[in-house]
RNA sequence: GCCCAGGUGGCGGAAUCGGUAGACGCGUUGGUCUCAAACACCAAUGAGGUUACACUCGUGCCGGUUCGACUCCGGCCCUGGGUACCA
């Protein structure tokens, strides 16, 4: 060997071990507690990945080796989310079928993973894409197709339990979730039903169901597009109209789970800005429904008898000055009188005209009509006006609202506007001449009913009225809509239904998986149909329409880390013995900007197969930690203007003398800078027009200028990995992204630090070898010295590792592998122990001094993490800090079991607090044991 | 506006329970080695101050609690992310 370390060499001949040998191939071994790590399914691009991508995958790789190092049997698996618009997009442009590209670019991603040393048991890898795993997606559909979810029981029941309810005793006392509208019926009416009427009175409790939604239908692309495809009113891409368009999609009854899905956020160990992202997308608000009963005199036949609205604050009842619905409300133009008719239509064409961007920017901007109405206070018997006002939705609630100024501000602002009544209803509140005030402290006022009582009884004793009355009751609102599951697109999973008279019926069981038949071209067919209804003789049984759109993104990674458990059954999605062995995922690692898209709706398909009895734990991802995004480094160089134009030789200034010229910032390649210095030669032949560029340098150098932005092409401040394990190798890359800083926090990439990691790596080689390249272990006895460093390291490495610290464990090894070197330590019995410590960040490396040290090659993986042994810790004497007043002045050695007296004399009689002192008696002397010691003068 | 993170040297960051602020690394400066360069090694490196010490200041800002605050409390400012009038 030689004195160098040959990163390139040995990272190469262990990535072919692992492979050949399948090193982390996992199975199911009861002998061992098991430990589940995760990463979030990525999307194989065409562009590969940058260096941004591989930092939650270092982390959880490092999690995994360290977990095995601890006994634990890991799964640690990697697959593809591989159906996809970006696919399908490059398949439209050129006509090569979506599976070919994704094939090629999963083969990239492979390459690149395997070239960072991860411990992944690729043996489970899997693709959504594959009929094998789609198989499974649509065998779930069915299931969910199949059940309802009953209230009472709090759990997903089979359609057939309900339909033999429905038989005997009607739906009225069923408690299920199902859509608003869904009529009151008895046994006699459902059993006289057809078969048609019952399956379309079926379809509004099954958790999926064909729904009517709007949609931002794009007529010139034929397809529908998410909000953010979306800018001002137009296709993003294209720049074609988008009109609203209401159309039958699919939908997941997501609501149904929504308590438990916010319940259930307090079992996992997740950051609070996820669960609370979360909590504030279910949007679940306890509150009461009222009915306000319309003042008859003014509004006409057509005119609802009572308005029904949603509070939060039912207490402030008494506090009500005002109601305000929606402009697009239904009732308005019954409730309109002649007088203010005029006023009115002018309102509502204008709220009409507002977009969505007004109506966020001119938050504080108080608008809105009076309807000439009024309905009355079930409480108090008031005459109450009613109000449009753009600030009410439609599509919240009933669109309707109680306007208590003394108590809300956006109602005391609208109230302070029209010049409405502003009544105090609690003897707490403060200033409501100024501004409302939404207290819940004290006891109320002007409250009828609930006059002196405090906010809890007040709450309680106001429902209980209502219900009693029959004029409202306890309700809880959620804010979150079911999902809509359809796209109307190719390259996703077909959906397993036919239509029968216009109804949706689920092909069998063993006609599964339902294969994405072959098109010619992956557009809309000339009818507007999605790009499926190009497929020929496409029918069930020859015979019945297929669903001809697809199911979303979110399906296939909405179950996948079960797949992973038993990735290549064919009789069920895994095993009961392998789902009961693995059950849930112990830790996962991603993005945060899945935290209400995929997170939600993987947690929702659990409980459901959880309700089935197929898996047995609530949640599915016990720990999460979201890695912080990598941003982007961008390198300028300075054109000096006058040397612009034809015939110029383009002329660079330096970054320091810029202000000397008038300049152009140019973005510059990052991958030829290095520590802000531009590597002239290679500028040259980076682009033609820059050959014969000339510079202006400082200090010989020619320094460039920085700014943070998104990592992106257009910005030449993407760095790609291959690159840099070229440069440095897979260790040191892996090394240095987790020394950058902690996991969760965004930071800008950065290879200027880089070299301080790599030193590190060759550092440790150096332990074994001297500089004339002979191996220079021995088998002597450890110094006391040399154990403390060592075990010193164990303790820290151990602690931050399991508080996912990864990079200050970084820092402990550094010191660690100086201080050895500082000691000139080459005894077996120390490097053997610190090999096993690096393993989980430095695996290429560990792995040939794991061999070279004398055991079976490729085994380091399989070793046990070292035992800390605090006696080698043990000091004699403790340096304590001795501070005056707060401020430490001097360092003074006790033995570490001196009592407090006798260090308080010792450090008395010390000269520096002699000094400190100047002759006075101190106040106070504070002696903490191990740690401080302060005076007080 | 609301919710969630965060603000510490020239830079990335450390300080885990309220106990020596700046570990570790980068960069910079000086030195050793070399014909030279690279590599490597040694030393210095928060600011002011001093030959050197001493000392003073210092964790976004203002205030508080405490023997002692980057850490706890109250108020404010700024940056990043999320969200959109949710009754």
């Amino acid at each position: 060997m030689s004195a160098e370390y040959n990163f390139r060499a040995v990272e190469q001949k262990w990535r072919k071990f692992w492979d050949e040998n399948q090193t982390y191939k996992t199975g199911i071994d009861t002998s061992k507690p098991k430990y589940y790590v995760l990463d979030m399914f990525p999307y194989p691009s065409g562009a590969g990945l940058h260096v941004g991508h591989p930092l939650g995958y270092i982390a959880s790789d490092i999690v995994s080796r360290y977990r095995r190092l601890k006994g634990f049997n890991v799964l640690h698996p990697m697959g593809f989310d591989s159906f996809g618009l970006p696919a399908e997009q490059y398949a439209i442009q050129t006509g090569q079928h979506p599976a070919i590209t994704t094939e090629e670019n999963i083969a990239t991603y492979i390459r690149q993973l395997k070239q960072l040393g991860f411990s992944y048991d690729w043996s489970r890898e899997v693709r959504t894409s594959d009929a094998s795993f789609y198989k499974w997606t649509q065998w779930i559909f069915m299931q969910l197709f199949n059940h309802y979810y009953d209230k009472t029981a709090d759990k997903a029941l089979p359609i057939s339990q309900l339909t033999e309810r429905f038989a005997q005793e009607g739906n009225a006392l069923v408690k299920a979730a199902c859509d608003e509208d869904t009529p009151i019926f008895s046994a006699e009416e459902w059993n006289a039903m057809s078969e048609e009427a019952q399956q379309t009175l079926l379809l509004k409790y099954r958790l999926t169901f064909p729904d009517e939604s709007v949609v931002n239908w794009c007529p010139a692309l034929g397809t529908v597009l998410a909000n953010d495809e979306v800018k001002d009113g137009v296709s993003e891409r294209g720049g074609y109209p988008v009109e609203q368009k209401k159309m039958k999609q699919w939908a997941m009854r997501i609501t149904a789970y929504a308590d438990r899905l916010i319940d259930g956020l307090n079992e996992v160990d997740w950051s609070e800005a996820i669960k609370e992202q979360q909590r504030n997308w279910i949007g679940r608000s306890q509150g009461a429904s009222v009915r306000f009963k319309v003042e008859r005199s003014t509004v006409s036949e057509q005119a609802p008898e009572y308005i029904e609205v949603f509070t939060t604050r039912v207490d402030t009842i008494y506090g009500v000055s005002f109601m305000v619905i929606a402009p697009e409300h239904d009732y308005v133009p019954y409730i309109t009188t002649e007088a203010q008719k005029a006023e009115v239509e002018a309102y509502v064409n204008w709220a009409k005209s507002r977009s969505e961007l007004d109506r966020v920017s001119e938050v504080k901007k108080v608008s809105g009509a009076f309807t000439g109405s009024y309905v009355i206070n079930p409480f108090n018997d008031e005459k109450v006006p009613i109000f449009l006002a753009d600030y009410v939705l439609a599509g919240y609630g009933t669109g309707a609202v109680m306007g208590v100024p003394s108590g809300d501000q956006r109602d005391w602002n609208f109230a302070t506007h029209f010049n409405l009544p502003i009544i105090p209803v609690l003897d707490a509140q403060k200033d409501i001449e100024q501004q409302a005030d939404n207290t819940k402290e004290g006891k109320y006022i002007n409250s009828g009913i609930i006059n002196g009582m405090t906010y809890k009884e007040a709450t309680a004793t106001l429902i209980a009225w209502l219900e009693e009355k029959g004029l409202g009751k306890g309700k809880t609102q959620f804010r979150m809509r079911n999902a809509v599951f359809s796209r109307q697109r190719y390259w996703g999973e077909p959906v397993p239904v036919y239509f029968k008279d216009g109804l949706p019926y689920l092909i069998q069981e063993s006609e599964l998986p339902l294969e994405l038949p072959a098109i010619d071209k992956y557009l809309p067919t000339e009818t507007g149909e999605p790009p499926l209804g190009r497929a020929s003789n496409w029918k069930y049984q020859d015979q019945y329409e297929y669903e001809l759109s697809t199911m979303p993104g979110w399906a296939g990674s909405s179950w996948y880390w079960y797949r992973y458990m038993d990735a290549h059954n064919n009789e069920a999605f895994a095993s009961q013995e392998a789902i009961n062995y693995w059950k849930a995922v112990d830790l996962y690692i991603g993005g945060s900007e899945h935290a209400t898209g995929h997170l939600l709706y993987s947690r929702f398909w659990n409980k459901f197969l959880k309700d089935l009895g197929l898996v047995p734990e609530e949640e599915f991802a016990k720990k999460l930690i979201n890695q912080g995004m990598i941003q982007g480094r961008s390198n300028f160089v300075y054109r000096v203007k006058s040397s612009v134009g034809e015939g110029k030789k383009p002329l660079f200034v330096s970054a320091g003398l810029k202000e000397q010229y008038e300049i152009t910032p140019l973005h510059v390649d990052v991958n030829i800078v290095h520590n802000e210095v531009l590597d002239l030669e290679a500028f040259k032949a980076w682009r033609s027009d820059f050959a014969e560029a000339e510079f202006i340098l400082e200090d010989g150098k020619y320094i460039c200028g920085v700014e943070v932005e998104k990592m992106s092409k257009s910005k030449y401040n993407v760095v790609n990995p291959d690159v840099l394990v070229d440069r440095v190798g897979a260790d040191t890359l892996r090394v240095y992204e987790m020394f950058l800083g902690p996991l969760e926090q965004a930071k800008p990439w950065n290879t200027n630090g880089m070299d301080g990691s790599f030193r590190f790596v060759k550092k440790i080689w150096r332990l074994f070898y001297d500089e004339q390249g002979r191996w220079k272990v021995t088998n002597d006895t450890p110094s006391k010295d040399e154990y403390k460093v060592l075990h010193a390291a164990i303790k820290k490495v151990e602690d931050d590792l399991e508080r996912y610290s990864f990079n200050t464990v970084v820092s402990t090894l550094m010191i660690c592998v100086n201080e050895l070197s500082s000691l000139k330590c080459a005894k077996q019995a120390i490097l053997e122990q610190l090999v096993v410590l690096l393993s989980p960040y430095t695996p290429h490396l560990a792995e040939e001094l794991w061999a070279l040290l004398g055991h079976e090659a490729g085994t380091v993986s399989q070793a046990q993490f070292p035992a800390f042994d605090a006696s080698y810790l043990v000091e004699a004497n403790f340096e304590y800090p001795i501070s005056i007043n707060g401020k430490v002045r001097t360092n003074i050695a006790f033995a570490v079991d001196a009592q407090p007296t006798t260090i308080q004399e010792g450090v008395l009689a010390s000269e520096v607090v002699q000094k400190w002192l100047d002759g006075k008696q101190p106040k106070k002397v504070i002696v903490v044991p191990k740690r401080i010691v302060n005076i007080v003068i």
